[in-house]
DNA sequence: TTTCGTTATATTTGCTTAGATATAACGAAA
DNA sequence: TTTCGTTATATCTAAGCAAATATAACGAAA
Protein backbone atom coordinates (compact mmCIF):
# COMPACT_ATOMS: atom_id res chain seq x y z
CA UNK A 1 0.00 0.00 0.00
CA UNK A 2 0.90 3.39 -0.91
CA UNK A 3 -0.75 5.52 2.47
CA UNK A 4 1.96 8.02 3.47
CA UNK A 5 1.15 10.44 6.42
CA UNK A 6 2.25 14.17 6.27
CA UNK A 7 2.21 17.37 8.12
CA UNK A 8 3.06 20.75 8.26
CA UNK A 9 3.55 22.62 11.90
CA UNK A 10 3.89 26.36 12.41
CA UNK A 11 4.59 28.53 15.76
CA UNK A 12 2.24 31.36 16.16
CA UNK A 13 2.85 34.02 18.16
CA UNK A 14 0.00 36.53 19.82
CA UNK A 15 -1.94 34.88 17.07
CA UNK A 16 0.57 35.93 14.56
CA UNK A 17 2.37 33.06 11.85
CA UNK A 18 5.95 33.68 13.26
CA UNK A 19 7.66 30.40 12.12
CA UNK A 20 6.72 28.07 9.39
CA UNK A 21 8.61 25.57 7.54
CA UNK A 22 9.29 27.75 4.42
CA UNK A 23 10.85 30.82 7.07
CA UNK A 24 12.77 28.23 8.51
CA UNK A 25 14.52 26.99 5.41
CA UNK A 26 15.00 30.41 4.26
CA UNK A 27 16.70 31.26 7.44
CA UNK A 28 18.79 28.27 7.01
CA UNK A 29 19.94 29.66 3.71
CA UNK A 30 20.76 32.67 4.84
CA UNK A 31 23.13 31.36 7.40
CA UNK A 32 24.55 29.20 4.85
CA UNK A 33 25.21 32.21 2.64
CA UNK A 34 25.15 34.99 4.48
CA UNK A 35 22.95 37.37 2.34
CA UNK A 36 19.53 37.52 1.93
CA UNK A 37 19.80 37.79 -2.42
CA UNK A 38 21.84 34.73 -1.98
CA UNK A 39 19.68 33.00 0.17
CA UNK A 40 16.39 33.74 -2.31
CA UNK A 41 18.54 31.98 -5.35
CA UNK A 42 19.34 29.10 -3.37
CA UNK A 43 16.14 28.20 -2.38
CA UNK A 44 14.57 29.03 -5.59
CA UNK A 45 12.46 31.90 -4.68
CA UNK A 46 12.39 35.46 -5.47
CA UNK A 47 13.96 38.29 -3.60
CA UNK A 48 10.58 40.18 -2.63
CA UNK A 49 9.17 36.79 -1.21
CA UNK A 50 12.43 36.18 0.74
CA UNK A 51 12.46 39.92 1.91
CA UNK A 52 8.77 39.67 2.75
CA UNK A 53 9.23 36.62 4.95
CA UNK A 54 12.43 37.36 6.41
CA UNK A 55 10.38 40.97 7.73
CA UNK A 56 7.70 38.92 8.97
CA UNK A 57 10.12 37.34 11.30
CA UNK A 58 11.57 40.01 12.72
CA UNK A 59 8.34 41.87 12.86
CA UNK A 60 7.04 39.20 15.07
CA UNK A 61 9.88 38.19 16.76
CA UNK A 62 10.50 39.45 20.47
CA UNK A 63 14.12 39.46 19.76
CA UNK A 64 15.80 39.80 16.58
CA UNK A 65 16.43 37.22 14.29
CA UNK A 66 18.76 38.55 11.52
CA UNK A 67 20.99 41.28 11.28
CA UNK A 68 20.81 42.99 8.18
CA UNK A 69 23.59 45.29 6.52
CA UNK A 70 22.99 47.69 3.70
CA UNK A 71 25.84 49.16 1.53
CA UNK A 72 30.05 48.93 2.25
CA UNK A 73 32.36 45.95 1.42
CA UNK A 74 30.23 43.39 -1.02
CA UNK A 75 27.21 45.99 -0.71
CA UNK A 76 26.25 44.51 2.89
CA UNK A 77 24.39 41.11 3.85
CA UNK A 78 22.71 39.43 6.57
CA UNK A 79 23.40 37.47 9.06
CA UNK A 80 21.38 35.06 11.66
CA UNK A 81 21.31 36.44 15.74
CA UNK A 82 22.59 33.66 17.87
CA UNK A 83 18.52 33.27 18.75
CA UNK A 84 17.82 32.68 15.08
CA UNK A 85 20.08 29.78 15.17
CA UNK A 86 18.61 28.01 17.99
CA UNK A 87 15.41 28.68 16.46
CA UNK A 88 16.57 26.23 13.29
CA UNK A 89 17.70 24.13 15.56
CA UNK A 90 14.81 23.49 17.64
CA UNK A 91 11.98 23.72 14.97
CA UNK A 92 13.72 21.24 12.79
CA UNK A 93 13.76 19.08 15.75
CA UNK A 94 10.00 19.34 16.64
CA UNK A 95 9.33 18.83 13.30
CA UNK A 96 11.50 15.75 13.17
CA UNK A 97 9.79 14.21 16.23
CA UNK A 98 6.14 15.34 14.98
CA UNK A 99 6.80 13.05 11.66
CA UNK A 100 8.28 9.99 13.50
CA UNK A 101 4.78 10.17 16.01
CA UNK A 102 2.86 10.63 13.12
CA UNK A 103 4.55 7.46 11.27
CA UNK A 104 3.75 5.35 14.40
CA UNK A 105 -0.45 6.54 14.04
CA UNK A 106 -0.43 5.79 10.37
CA UNK A 107 -1.07 2.27 10.96
CA UNK A 108 -4.22 2.69 12.11
CA UNK A 109 -5.13 3.89 8.75
CA UNK A 110 -3.60 0.91 6.60
CA UNK A 111 -5.75 -1.69 9.00
CA UNK A 112 -9.23 -0.31 8.14
CA UNK B 1 3.64 34.94 26.36
CA UNK B 2 1.13 34.24 22.87
CA UNK B 3 3.20 31.12 22.10
CA UNK B 4 1.21 28.36 19.70
CA UNK B 5 2.06 25.77 17.62
CA UNK B 6 -0.67 24.79 15.19
CA UNK B 7 -0.69 21.60 12.10
CA UNK B 8 -1.89 20.69 9.65
CA UNK B 9 -1.80 16.43 8.86
CA UNK B 10 -3.48 14.68 5.79
CA UNK B 11 -3.33 11.08 4.27
CA UNK B 12 -1.85 10.72 0.95
CA UNK B 13 -2.37 7.79 -1.28
CA UNK B 14 -0.07 7.03 -4.24
CA UNK B 15 1.41 10.09 -3.70
CA UNK B 16 -2.22 11.63 -4.27
CA UNK B 17 -4.33 13.40 -1.43
CA UNK B 18 -6.59 11.19 0.39
CA UNK B 19 -7.66 13.06 3.79
CA UNK B 20 -6.81 15.99 5.25
CA UNK B 21 -9.18 18.42 7.18
CA UNK B 22 -11.33 19.86 4.36
CA UNK B 23 -12.40 16.35 3.68
CA UNK B 24 -13.08 14.89 7.06
CA UNK B 25 -14.91 18.19 8.29
CA UNK B 26 -17.22 17.55 4.95
CA UNK B 27 -17.27 14.24 5.69
CA UNK B 28 -18.73 14.93 8.82
CA UNK B 29 -21.25 17.36 7.30
CA UNK B 30 -22.93 14.60 4.92
CA UNK B 31 -23.18 12.49 7.67
CA UNK B 32 -25.11 14.41 9.33
CA UNK B 33 -27.08 15.98 7.07
CA UNK B 34 -27.63 13.15 4.75
CA UNK B 35 -27.05 15.12 1.77
CA UNK B 36 -23.80 16.78 -0.19
CA UNK B 37 -25.78 20.40 -1.12
CA UNK B 38 -27.05 20.33 2.64
CA UNK B 39 -23.39 19.74 3.88
CA UNK B 40 -22.03 21.93 1.27
CA UNK B 41 -24.00 25.07 3.34
CA UNK B 42 -23.77 24.16 6.64
CA UNK B 43 -20.13 24.17 6.47
CA UNK B 44 -20.28 27.53 4.18
CA UNK B 45 -18.91 26.26 1.37
CA UNK B 46 -20.02 26.43 -2.59
CA UNK B 47 -21.24 22.77 -4.02
CA UNK B 48 -19.23 22.59 -6.68
CA UNK B 49 -16.34 22.95 -4.03
CA UNK B 50 -17.84 20.15 -2.05
CA UNK B 51 -18.35 18.28 -4.96
CA UNK B 52 -14.68 17.94 -6.07
CA UNK B 53 -13.92 17.43 -2.42
CA UNK B 54 -16.02 13.86 -2.31
CA UNK B 55 -15.02 13.16 -5.97
CA UNK B 56 -11.57 13.07 -5.56
CA UNK B 57 -11.71 11.44 -1.80
CA UNK B 58 -14.15 8.31 -3.75
CA UNK B 59 -11.33 8.64 -7.04
CA UNK B 60 -8.23 8.28 -4.83
CA UNK B 61 -10.18 5.64 -2.43
CA UNK B 62 -9.12 2.21 -2.83
CA UNK B 63 -13.25 1.28 -0.99
CA UNK B 64 -16.10 3.86 -1.81
CA UNK B 65 -16.59 6.22 1.12
CA UNK B 66 -20.01 7.83 0.17
CA UNK B 67 -22.92 6.16 -1.56
CA UNK B 68 -24.74 8.67 -3.66
CA UNK B 69 -28.22 8.36 -5.11
CA UNK B 70 -29.76 10.94 -8.02
CA UNK B 71 -33.49 11.32 -7.90
CA UNK B 72 -36.22 9.70 -6.42
CA UNK B 73 -37.94 10.52 -2.98
CA UNK B 74 -36.28 13.89 -1.64
CA UNK B 75 -34.06 14.53 -5.02
CA UNK B 76 -31.37 11.83 -3.87
CA UNK B 77 -28.95 12.30 -1.20
CA UNK B 78 -25.46 11.25 -0.19
CA UNK B 79 -24.28 9.01 2.86
CA UNK B 80 -21.04 7.56 4.39
CA UNK B 81 -20.30 3.75 4.04
CA UNK B 82 -19.30 2.34 6.92
CA UNK B 83 -15.12 2.62 5.60
CA UNK B 84 -16.25 6.09 5.37
CA UNK B 85 -17.94 7.04 8.99
CA UNK B 86 -14.24 4.61 10.36
CA UNK B 87 -12.36 7.34 8.58
CA UNK B 88 -13.52 10.46 10.32
CA UNK B 89 -13.08 8.76 13.49
CA UNK B 90 -9.53 7.34 12.90
CA UNK B 91 -8.15 11.28 11.34
CA UNK B 92 -9.90 13.26 13.95
CA UNK B 93 -8.04 10.68 16.54
CA UNK B 94 -4.80 11.13 15.38
CA UNK B 95 -5.01 14.45 14.74
CA UNK B 96 -5.99 15.82 18.40
CA UNK B 97 -3.15 13.04 19.48
CA UNK B 98 -1.26 15.11 17.28
CA UNK B 99 -1.68 18.21 18.80
CA UNK B 100 -1.39 17.25 22.29
CA UNK B 101 2.09 15.62 21.42
CA UNK B 102 3.22 19.37 19.98
CA UNK B 103 1.70 21.34 22.77
CA UNK B 104 4.66 19.35 24.71
CA UNK B 105 7.12 19.96 22.45
CA UNK B 106 6.11 23.75 21.98
CA UNK B 107 7.96 24.34 25.97
CA UNK B 108 10.97 24.06 23.99
CA UNK B 109 10.53 27.29 21.91
CA UNK B 110 9.96 29.12 24.78
CA UNK B 111 13.07 28.53 26.83
CA UNK B 112 14.85 30.12 24.26
C1' DT C 1 33.45 60.92 -5.13
C1' DT C 2 32.72 56.89 -7.84
C1' DT C 3 31.90 52.05 -7.84
C1' DC C 4 29.68 47.95 -6.28
C1' DG C 5 26.40 44.43 -4.64
C1' DT C 6 23.36 44.41 -1.39
C1' DT C 7 18.96 45.72 1.25
C1' DA C 8 14.48 47.87 0.77
C1' DT C 9 10.16 48.96 -1.59
C1' DA C 10 6.51 50.17 -5.05
C1' DT C 11 4.15 49.04 -9.21
C1' DT C 12 2.51 46.22 -12.71
C1' DT C 13 1.60 41.96 -15.03
C1' DG C 14 0.12 37.31 -15.27
C1' DC C 15 -1.75 33.04 -13.57
C1' DT C 16 -3.86 29.94 -10.79
C1' DT C 17 -7.64 29.33 -7.90
C1' DA C 18 -12.22 30.27 -6.02
C1' DG C 19 -16.85 31.69 -6.80
C1' DA C 20 -21.06 32.52 -9.38
C1' DT C 21 -24.22 31.03 -12.72
C1' DA C 22 -26.62 27.90 -15.55
C1' DT C 23 -28.42 23.59 -16.79
C1' DA C 24 -28.84 18.59 -17.59
C1' DA C 25 -29.85 14.00 -15.53
C1' DC C 26 -32.16 11.37 -12.39
C1' DG C 27 -35.98 8.43 -10.26
C1' DA C 28 -39.54 7.79 -6.62
C1' DA C 29 -44.04 9.30 -5.66
C1' DA C 30 -48.26 11.64 -6.43
C1' DT D 1 -46.27 11.92 -16.83
C1' DT D 2 -45.46 15.80 -13.91
C1' DT D 3 -43.25 17.45 -9.84
C1' DC D 4 -39.39 17.90 -6.78
C1' DG D 5 -34.82 18.42 -4.67
C1' DT D 6 -30.92 16.36 -5.34
C1' DT D 7 -26.47 14.94 -7.87
C1' DA D 8 -23.48 16.06 -11.72
C1' DT D 9 -21.01 19.13 -14.83
C1' DA D 10 -19.59 23.01 -17.90
C1' DT D 11 -18.62 27.75 -18.50
C1' DC D 12 -17.70 32.29 -17.36
C1' DT D 13 -16.11 35.88 -14.10
C1' DA D 14 -13.62 37.73 -10.18
C1' DA D 15 -10.06 37.82 -7.03
C1' DG D 16 -6.13 36.82 -4.67
C1' DC D 17 -1.52 35.58 -4.96
C1' DA D 18 3.04 35.05 -7.16
C1' DA D 19 6.34 36.66 -10.33
C1' DA D 20 8.56 40.18 -12.95
C1' DT D 21 10.23 44.74 -13.30
C1' DA D 22 12.06 48.98 -11.78
C1' DT D 23 14.42 51.88 -8.76
C1' DA D 24 15.99 54.17 -4.48
C1' DA D 25 19.07 53.97 -0.41
C1' DC D 26 23.15 52.63 1.57
C1' DG D 27 28.20 52.72 3.09
C1' DA D 28 32.94 50.75 2.83
C1' DA D 29 36.75 50.87 -0.14
C1' DA D 30 39.38 52.20 -4.06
Amino acid sequence: MGYKIKSRIWVELDNEEFLGEGKVQLLKAIDEMGSLSKAAKAINISYKKAWHLMDSVNKTSKKPVTINSIGGKGGGGTELTPYGKSLIRVFEEMNQKCWGFLDVQLEKIKNL
